[in-house]
RNA sequence: GCACCCGUAGCUCAAUUGGAUAGAGCAUCUGCCUCCGGCGCAGAAGGUUAUAGGUUCAACUCCUAUCGGGUGCACCA
């Protein structure tokens, strides 16, 4: 059901035989809005506006001639001109009920598929094998993961794809780590733990030793070493290459599986390096490439190649193949986008990437639309998360912050909170259910990842926050908590009810039972304008508003005490919905619900 | 040096992509537990949207300049 849809298919005529453009027709139907302030109604109508200054009318006189048009209508109460020229409309509230009604019986909960189904490749997380994830993954994981459920359950098809970095220096490091200091016993035991062992002592070693910068001295050379000789084929490296991969994609499950993500593909770097020698030739014969100081390079934006002189003051071009014959990320990237095209011929490729990257993609995409690639191609890019101080985010010395460190803190404080509340409500005489060790901590798991996700998707994509493990955690405000809060009351309510979803008939006598209707009927544009920009902080905005009209609600209007049956069970039917809602709502960002806490 | 991003209530963030009197949550202040789960609800106060111009019926949003903060600039990814 999309409100939004319903009412400019009802403007839609009237538009088509007074706008002189009838091109124009789809731009005017669609400044029908929401309101911006609900004691103007329900949605409002701009176009009159704009339309009037093209037919040299006044705004008022012209809305008012549309509105006479329109009405008297069954979907609306009321359209009336203010201000300028706005149409402000308010919905009949048996209308509302009776949509509410048809999309309480849908499954996808009055969310109809999209009519013309695209397929999306997103490539999200990227981490590097070997190396645990940190921070830097969140976003990257958790926006991606959640643009996937989103376009996927709007009926677009959509490939996960997860860029692994499985052919840098980080193998030079275990390489080195296992010809010069393992421990045998231990790595035939559990070669996992003693890969990783190796990583981390490597790196520290490294930097022990290092002056000023990590990576200049004698253990980092030697690791590099070892990365050319496994870049270059030898025979040696590449068996313990092949030896080390299902051991480091098997350090990366327990992470994905806390998160609750799963995706797709993952074909990472090694991947791809087949085909790179091939991509530069290609690039060379269709001459998008050219030769440039023993490199092979494609000229900038200007068609240019800068001198070395004046590169800090061109843009500079692509390089592809180093002087020394090696390929870069951009020989990857482009050889990615190859292959993406060949074996899902998608209509979209989106990279959910730090917004530093920006530079890097916009000129990838322009180089591989100079390939012959026309395709959208998008970077979704996010902003960093920030510790208190507006720094990035550290540990205390200045470290990586490890994402299962990160989410222990958060599950931990999850657990000592709802520990914290349970005793207050036992002090005031609550019942309070005894959870088992296992209950609590798949309790304290949903709720604390649940707040990590949620601080993370419900601010804009595009700029920094700053991380904090209190505000995210609060029962007050706008938090995963607060949310899986109402669910766990709407689910408390039906367990105390007789209740049949299909006998229901609902009807919205009271301003907050109408509120929370409207809402709930809102759910299918605020996932179609979600999936059009990539924001899925607009879910988390439109669950904010739907939690809040549940508790004005809740307050307001008694269910289980309702002075008719009928009225109880069309309350119920409410409270089911919203509930239903406020579930799938959750789980396109990624998050759980629990049917007690 | 060049390029990109950002600047909104004391704090943390929104603003339906150009719409009406810029909204929420913390924190502060006032009320509400004999009542379906108080991890809740109702309300008050808080603003020259960094600054100065411009574009138009209408600007936080678009353009120009200035100030302040961040990021990135081929042989690392």
């Amino acid at each position: 059901m999309n409100l939004l849809n319903e009412l400019r298919n009802l403007f839609e005529p009237v538009l088509q035989s007074i706008a002189p453009d009838a091109a124009k027709v789809p731009e005017y139907a669609a400044m029908v809005k929401a309101v911006a302030d609900a004691k103007n109604g329900d949605y409002q109508a701009n176009f009159a506006m704009p339309l009037a200054k093209v037919l040299g009318q006044k705004p008022q006189e012209l809305a008012k001639a549309i509105v006479d048009r329109v009405l008297p209508n069954e979907m609306l109460e009321s359209a009336v001109v203010a201000g300028p020229g706005f149409i402000n409309l308010k919905l009949k509230a048996s209308w509302l009920a009776e949509q509410v009604q048809a999309i309480a019986g849908d499954e996808r909960l009055g969310v109809a598929p999209v009519t013309t189904p695209r397929t999306f490749v997103i490539d999200l997380s990227g981490p590097n094998v070997a190396k645990p994830l940190h921070v830097g993954h969140l976003r990257s994981t958790i926006i991606g993961d959640s643009l996937v459920r989103i376009l996927r359950f709007l009926g677009h098809t959509v490939i996960g794809d997860n860029h692994l970095g499985d052919w840098g220096t980080q193998f030079g490091i275990l390489i080195h780590g296992y010809k010069h200091l393992r421990d045998d016993a231990a790595y035939h035991k559990d070669s996992v733990r003693e890969l990783a062992r190796l990583y981390v002592l490597i790196r520290q070693m490294a930097k022990a030793s290092d002056e000023e910068d990590e990576g200049t001295g004698e253990i980092m050379e030697a690791c590099r070493r070892e990365t050319a000789k496994l870049h270059a084929g030898d025979a040696e490296n590449t068996a313990l290459w092949n030896e080390f991969m299902p051991s480091c994609l098997e350090m990366l499950r327990p992470i994905y599986e806390r998160l609750g993500v799963k995706i797709d593909v993952a074909h990472g770097e090694s991947f791809y390096n087949p085909m790179l020698a091939g991509v530069v030739e290609d690039l060379l014969n269709k001459g998008v490439a050219v030769e440039s100081n023993g490199a092979i390079v494609v000229p900038n934006a200007k068609g240019v190649v800068p001198k070395e002189t004046e590169m800090a003051k061109e843009e500079p071009p692509a390089l592809i193949r180093k002087r020394d014959g090696a390929f870069t990320y951009t020989t990857t990237d482009l050889a990615t986008i190859r292959y993406r095209m060949e074996t899902w011929k998608p209509d979209a490729m989106l990279y959910v990437v730090d917004a530093r990257q920006a530079l890097h993609f916009k000129t990838l995409y322009a180089n591989a639309r100079r390939w012959g690639y026309d395709v959208e191609l998008e970077h979704v890019q996010f902003g960093s998360i920030l510790g208190k101080d507006k720094r990035p985010l550290k540990t205390r010395d200045g470290g990586t912050i490890e994402l299962d460190v990160l989410l222990d803190e958060a599950t931990n404080r999850a657990k000592q909170k709802y520990e914290v509340n349970s005793a207050e409500r036992r002090e005031r005489g609550q019942d309070v259910p005894e959870l088992t060790a296992t209950e609590m901590a798949n309790l304290a798991n949903i709720v604390g990842i649940g707040a990590v996700k949620y601080a993370d998707l419900s601010n804009h994509r595009t700029t920094d926050y700053i991380f904090d493990y209190d505000k995210m955690l609060a029962t007050e405000g706008n938090t995963a908590t607060y949310m899986q809060y109402a669910y766990a009351r709407c689910r408390s309510i039906l367990r105390k009810a007789e209740y049949l979803r299909s006998a229901a008939k609902l009807h919205l006598g009271e301003l907050a039972e109408r509120n929370l209707a409207l809402q709930l009927l809102k759910f299918e544009e605020t996932l179609v304008d979600a999936g059009d920009e990539y924001l899925p902080h607009l879910i988390a905005g439109y669950l904010w508003d739907l939690a809040k009209a549940l508790s004005t609600f809740y307050e307001a209007c008694p269910v289980l005490t309702a002075e008719t049956p009928e009225l109880k069970a069309s309350r119920l039917l409410l409270v089911d919905l919203t509930g239903r809602t406020i579930q799938h709502a959750l789980s396109l960002l990624g998050i759980q619900t629990v049917e007690r806490m």
